[in-house]
DNA sequence: TTGCCGTTGTGATTAAGCTAACAAGGCCGC
DNA sequence: GCGGCCTTGTTAGCTTAATCACAACGGCAA
C-alpha cells in the first residue's frame, strides 16, 4: 500500500494498453496473457507484467488477465470515466484536422473550444466546435473549466499564446510548434514536433541502416 | 577515431539543435554557448556539450561554439544537404494538413507522392503533389526511389498498407495510426500517436499534479 | 484431492541516459 | 606576453528503464 509513483515510461504506455484492451473486448475476448498483449502492442511481456504490477496484482497466475476488469481499472486511472474538455488554439491546417477528428473514437476527450485570430473563421462553428477570437480566451477557458490546450499556431506566436494560456491557469499544453516553450512549473508541456520526428527517422535510416537487423528494436 | 555510435537520445535532439542554430544565424549570431542554447531548446547544458562531443571537439573553451561551423557540420550529419523525398499514404484530415505544410520551412524534406483509395481525389494534384491510386504505389515508390512513407490511413487498413510498403522496399515509416505495425526488421517505424499523447498528458496532470513544481522537469 | 501446467509477479542484472562538478585549455583585456 | 576568466570536454555517480530468469501460485483435468 505504499501508493508508489508510477514510472513515467509506464504512464506513457497505459493508453496503449487501454486502447488494445477495448479492441479485445469488442471481439468478445475476456482473457489475455502478457505474451499475447506483447505481440499486439509491441512491448516486451516482462515490461507489461511489471507495468501492471505497479497497480497491484491484477492478474491470475496460470490464467492471465481478465479483460473487463483491466478495462474498468485503467478507465479510472486514465480518467476515461469522465469527459475531459480541451481547447485548441490556431485553426489552420493542423488545427482543422484535429478539430474534424476530435478524438471521438473510444477516447473520452474532446475539443470544446477553439481560438484563432483570423476574422474569416472567428465566430463560426467548425465540426461542432465554436471558434472564438483570442480576446475571449481567458474568459472561455475559465468559464468552461478547461485545463488543457493544444497549440497549432505559427511558430513565432507560440510563446505569446503560451503566456496567455498561463494567465488563464491552464495546466497542460500539447505543443505542435517546433518552439520549446517557456512555462511556469505549474504547467506541463508535451511537445509533438513532426518535422523533428521525420528528420530523426531519416537520420536513423541513413546512419544506423544495416545494423538494424538482429537484436535491435525498430520501434519508437 | 573510434567512429562510435551516436546514442539514440542524442540523435533525437540533433534536429532540434540544427533548427535553433539556423535561427541564430538568421539573427546574425555567429557564436553560442551551451548555456545559451540550453535555455532555448530546454535541454541541460551538460547534455548539449556531451551530445556535441560525440562528434569531436566542435567548440572552443572559454568561447563557445561557432554557429556557421556547427550548422555546416549538422547539415551533413542530418542529410539536410540533399533533398529527401517521402510518400504520404492516406490523404484525409491529417494527410491534407501534412501535404499543405509539406515541411518546407528550412527542412530539406518534402512529400513528392501521395496515395489514396478515394476516387474523388485520386489522379488530382493537391498542394503541388500528385495523388496516385494505391495500385500504383509499388511502381511509383521504386521509380522515385522513395524510401520513407508517412501513414495517415484509417486504423484498420494500416497493417495492409504497411505490408504493401514493405514489398516496395521502404526503409522507414512514420505511423500516425494508433495501431502498432508488424514489419520486417529492415524497416524502422516511428509512431506518432496523437490520442496517446493527449491521454498521457491528462494522466500526468491528474496524477502528478502538485508534485510537479521544484526539481521535476516538465517537458517531454 | 492431487499434481501438472501455464502464467504471473518480482529479485537481480544490465543497459541507457542524465547531470553535477571540475580540470584543462583557449580567449581577451591589459 | 601574461593572468584571470570563461566555457568546454569528460569523469564519475546517480536515476530510470528494460530484460532475464524463475519461484510462487492459481487453474484445471483426472
Ligand atoms: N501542418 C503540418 O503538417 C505541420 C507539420 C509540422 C509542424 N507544424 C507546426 O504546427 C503549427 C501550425 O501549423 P499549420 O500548418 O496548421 O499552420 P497554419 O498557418 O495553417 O495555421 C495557423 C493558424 O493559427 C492562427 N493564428 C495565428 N496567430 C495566432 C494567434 N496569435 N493566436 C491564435 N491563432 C493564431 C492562424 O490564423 C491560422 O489559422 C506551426 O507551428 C507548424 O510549424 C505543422
Ligand atoms: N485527424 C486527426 O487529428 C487524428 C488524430 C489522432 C489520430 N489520427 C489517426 O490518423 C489516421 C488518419 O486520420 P484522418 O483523420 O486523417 O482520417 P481520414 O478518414 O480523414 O483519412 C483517411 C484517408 O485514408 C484513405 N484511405 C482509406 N483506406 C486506404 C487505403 N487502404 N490506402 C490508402 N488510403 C486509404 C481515405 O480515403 C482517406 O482519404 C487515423 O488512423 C487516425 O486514427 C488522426
Amino acid at each position: 500500500m505504499a501508493e508508489q509513483r508510477i514510472p513515467r515510461a509506464t504512464a506513457k504506455r497505459l493508453p496503449i494498453y487501454y486502447r488494445y484492451l477495448n479492441i479485445l473486448l469488442d471481439a468478445d475476448k475476456t482473457r489475455v496473457s502478457s505474451t499475447e498483449l506483447s505481440e499486439a502492442v509491441k512491448v516486451d511481456s516482462a515490461t507489461i507484467r511489471r507495468d501492471f504490477s505497479y497497480f497491484g496484482a491484477l492478474g491470475k497466475r496460470g490464467y492471465g488477465y481478465d479483460v473487463p476488469k483491466l478495462i474498468e481499472f485503467f478507465k479510472k486511472i486514465l480518467n476515461q470515466d469522465q469527459l475531459t474538455n480541451v481547447a485548441l488554439v490556431g485553426v489552420g491546417n493542423l488545427g482543422h484536422a484535429l478539430l474534424n477528428f476530435n478524438f471521438h473514437q473510444n477516447s473520452n476527450v474532446r475539443i470544446s473550444a477553439a481560438f484563432d485570430v483570423n476574422d474569416n473563421i472567428v465566430n463560426t462553428v467548425q465540426s461542432g466546435v465554436p471558434i472564438y477570437p483570442l480576446s475571449e480566451m481567458g474568459k472561455q477557458l475559465r468559464d468552461q473549466q478547461i485545463a488543457i490546450a493544444i497549440i497549432t499556431v505559427p511558430e513565432n506566436t507560440a510563446q505569446e499564446v503560451t503566456d496567455e494560456l498561463a494567465k488563464a491557469d491552464v495546466r497542460g499544453i500539447l505543443n505542435f510548434t517546433p518552439r520549446r516553450l517557456s512555462v511556469p512549473d505549474t504547467i506541463r508541456v508535451q511537445n509533438v514536433d513532426l518535422t523533428n520526428e521525420l528528420q530523426t527517422l531519416i537520420y536513423f535510416i541513413d546512419n544506423y541502416g544495416e545494423l538494424l537487423g538482429g537484436n535491435e528494436k525498430s520501434q519508437d
